[in-house]
DNA sequence: TTTAAAGCAGGCAGTCCTGTTTTTATATTT
DNA sequence: AAATATAAAAACAGGACTGCCTGCTTTAAA
């Protein structure tokens, strides 16, 4: 595969893009593929280096002499799927038609997060995450891409739904009740009526926001707990 | 701890408790807090059979007298865990002061179930959980308890809220609301700022309730979906 | 008192996993 | 074209975990 036949001529002052570079970055990102691949069907609990290198399609020792060590294989892999992460999300959001406007907007946006939050990415995610509960290093490097993660959201939110913009903690309250309560249908148990439910509650969280933006400063957010 | 002194008079037809049944009984449970123990503190990747005969106290083998192979371990540690989450719920619930009523009463039993989900229980319930998504067993075991929990909890639920009674779906929403919400909380990285978010969610959430309480039939939920 | 059986303890073999080292192939440079 | 550096493959050693097996102690039955 790739007989290697690279430019013969002159070429002098091109610097270094450096042809064997560019395949060992394409190895590389193929193993984290695999990685992450491999947490989604396998499990974090069942995986291991072998197993990781053999869907990579690469030797053991191929990989360890990218990864020396299987602790460095899954940091790097936390860090590769947090950027795949924000690229999912991202795109989603971004792919929703321009022509919605208000309450179908907002719709779209719940349905983008929603579909982002079933994916293979999320669940490599969560299972990184849980394990991360038990492992120092693992739950440092979890948190801060959470807290990047979160910051990415809030900005791309910011921009879908300007005209909440200037809102403050509603805001902010607004981002919280949506993400817990959708990670929460996404991560727990929801074995009986699945469909059925699943579309009831995000009528009614789309029904909460839309309650937040209707009403004023005085609104029915705070009217019981005030 | 309790010598063992059983009455040593006749007693004739009382069948068979026998002696050392309760003993085996005793080492067993034991193993199985150990086991749940194990999954909090070390997480399901990293609990042994060993270790969690280390943790019980007793030998290797002793454990393996008791259960032949660590998936039926695991999978009396399921059962047993179930019993416990069981217990655990309803003993917070129960402890609800009957004196409160109304909106008191409804955080109170919003709180008892917040402490509920961030004690150990649920965070081995949640290991497992996860373990289970990648093993076909022990996903089956875990949906079963999961529905019976949800069961239960609606029991405890019809009981804590009757004046709730008799609103069908409303009432069905209103938990899955509730439980996603709070499990979402409780499951997802929450670093920054949890305190004054926690609280404000659970301020939130409590609201909405009232909100499906104070509302007739044709109240706030449905009145933009509809 | 003897006999059978259950609970229990610890050692042992096989397997899997990790990380190191050695070896081969491929590129780049002089 | 030779030399050097890098990528990839394969063999190897050490450690950990699981399951089995043998033997010991305590309880129940005869």
């Amino acid at each position: 595969m790739a007989t290697g036949k690279q430019h013969a001529t002159g070429n002098e002052d091109e610097p270094a893009i450096s042809w064997q570079a560019q395949k060992s970055a394409m190895t590389r990102d193929r193993i984290l593929d695999a990685a992450i691949n491999s947490f989604v069907t396998l499990g974090y609990t069942n995986v291991t280096t072998a197993k990781v290198a053999s869907a990579a399609g690469v030797s053991r020792g191929a990989m360890l002499h990218h990864f020396p060590s299987k602790t460095e294989l899954i940091q790097a892999a936390v860090e590769y799927l947090h950027e795949k992460l924000l690229e999912d999300y991202t795109q989603r959001v971004k792919s929703i038609p321009a022509k919605l406007k208000g309450k179908k907007r907002r719709r779209a946006g719940i349905e983008a997060y929603w579909q982002h939050l079933i994916g293979d990415l999320f669940t490599a995610y969560h299972e990184l995450s849980v394990a991360g509960r038990t492992d120092a290093e693992l739950k440092d490097i979890m948190e801060r891409s959470s807290v990047k993660f979160d910051q990415h959201v809030q900005e791309c939110n910011s921009e879908l739904f300007s005209e909440w913009n200037g809102r403050g903690d509603r805001f902010l309250l607004a981002m919280d009740v949506t993400k817990f309560m959708m990670e929460g249908m996404a991560v727990g148990q929801l074995v009986v009526n699945r469909e059925a439910r699943v579309n009831r509650l995000m009528d009614y969280l789309v029904d909460r926001l839309e309650e937040i933006f209707e009403e004023g400063e005085s609104g029915a957010i705070g009217r019981h707990s005030s």
